[in-house]
DNA sequence: TAGATTGTTAATCGATTAACAATC
DNA sequence: TAGATTGTTAATCGATTAACAATC
């Protein structure tokens, strides 16, 4: 377990390999080496080794890793168990989906409230959280120690509701907006960006259907 | 404009470009310059230069670039108002969240059919979209010529439901499962990570709070 | 022409991969 | 001990950035 600082392409496969290695079928072996990880999740199996080293000491030579080891050191070091107090901002058809999902509770995100400046919405909640009006974002957050923002507002809205996150004190923001939100130093946006998911799909097909000059 | 293969990263900037063009303010000058456009989206103005230069003539020394031709570049680059049909498989929250989503549209996704193999949905429809069961998968898309699928399954089933896919004709998968898929060459797997954002956030936070080291 | 701004070539940086050393 | 597999050091690759040339 080398403990230079991790590299963000590293971290972010970390929850990839959690979630690998919890839904390896029952009954199979206690051990498994970085071969069999790397052909599973179609990455190189260098890239493996070093990734788990960056967090680990659960490998040894000859055997593989221990799963369990490795399970309850990726669990520790991304934080399992720890729960993020989060806010939902924009009760539309995204901010509503993902108000709804479940799944996040299992990466620790647990959105505790939503805002909207629709008055038909405020006044009801979903799954229990409220949904409460704009105006009252800022001040929530700092007197319930919100420590995530997530954003599913218009684009337009996408910088007056992170200044009320910011100076709430909130300091790590989810943008699902497609803009750039400009924030001081030391908070960080992470914008999930699904126009740019879909350009890749896109042009993989305009390359693939035009012109079959490559094939794999 | 050069003919260089475009870099994949560049490629996933190009619709943030489109997009920033696009919602200029009213009365904005008719021209613009990669340094206004490398601060409003927080990017190197070199960066936003070369991006441009693979896809556009549309920059003149001194005067900066034609905004009205560069978002017809981008647009024809990205295919602009080529519609990919598409079909969406598992009526979850998420699935559902997407399927109602009217946003996809500027993208040129036009989600046609959605599956599922529960059978108090199967009959039902999503603003005129049929929610068809998940045995017709793979007849339909090959009868309806669909060109990508949006996989909001859970994990368990993910696997089944891209070979369905990919024997119905589909060559481009957009992931949404927390799973690694394997697909025969020629199919480009695009695999929308949650909880790699949720890492990212959560080490944020981690190392923010912990240890004050490091400020930026 | 001079100056501003683009486009490109070369240098740097970060991440991946290859080669190898360590170890069980 | 020999062999399998991890961990690490060095080489490669791709993307960004710096320096500069081109041009309006």
């Amino acid at each position: 377990m080398a403990s230079n600082p991790i590299s963000r392409l590293t971290l972010q496969r970390l929850p990839t390999y959690l979630s690998y290695l919890k839904n390896l079928p029952e009954g199979s072996p206690p051990n498994i080496s970085a071969a069999v990880i790397a052909a599973g999740l179609g990455l190189g199996e260098v890239q493996v080794r070093k990734d788990l080293a960056s967090v680990s000491n659960a490998g040894r030579p000859k055997f593989g890793y221990s799963v369990l080891e490795l399970v309850k050191d990726l669990e520790h070091f991304l934080g399992y168990g720890i729960y993020h107090r989060a806010v939902l901002v924009g009760v539309g058809n995204l901010g509503l989906a993902l108000l709804s999902y479940p799944g996040f509770m299992d990466y620790g995100l647990h959105i505790v409230a939503a805002f909207d400046v629709n008055r038909a919405l405020i006044g009801s909640t979903v799954d229990q959280r409220p949904i409460l009006p704009a105006e009252a974002l800022s001040g929530y957050c700092r007197e319930s120690g919100i420590q995530i923002g997530v954003l599913t507002v218009p684009a337009a809205a996408a910088q007056s509701c992170c200044d009320a996150l910011v100076s709430g004190g909130v300091r790590a923001i989810w943008n699902f907006a497609p803009v750039h939100l400009q924030v001081p130093p030391g908070v960080l946006v992470q914008r999930e960006n699904m126009a740019s998911s879909l350009a890749l799909l896109s042009y993989h097909l305009k390359t693939q259907n035009g012109s079959p000059e490559k094939s794999d």
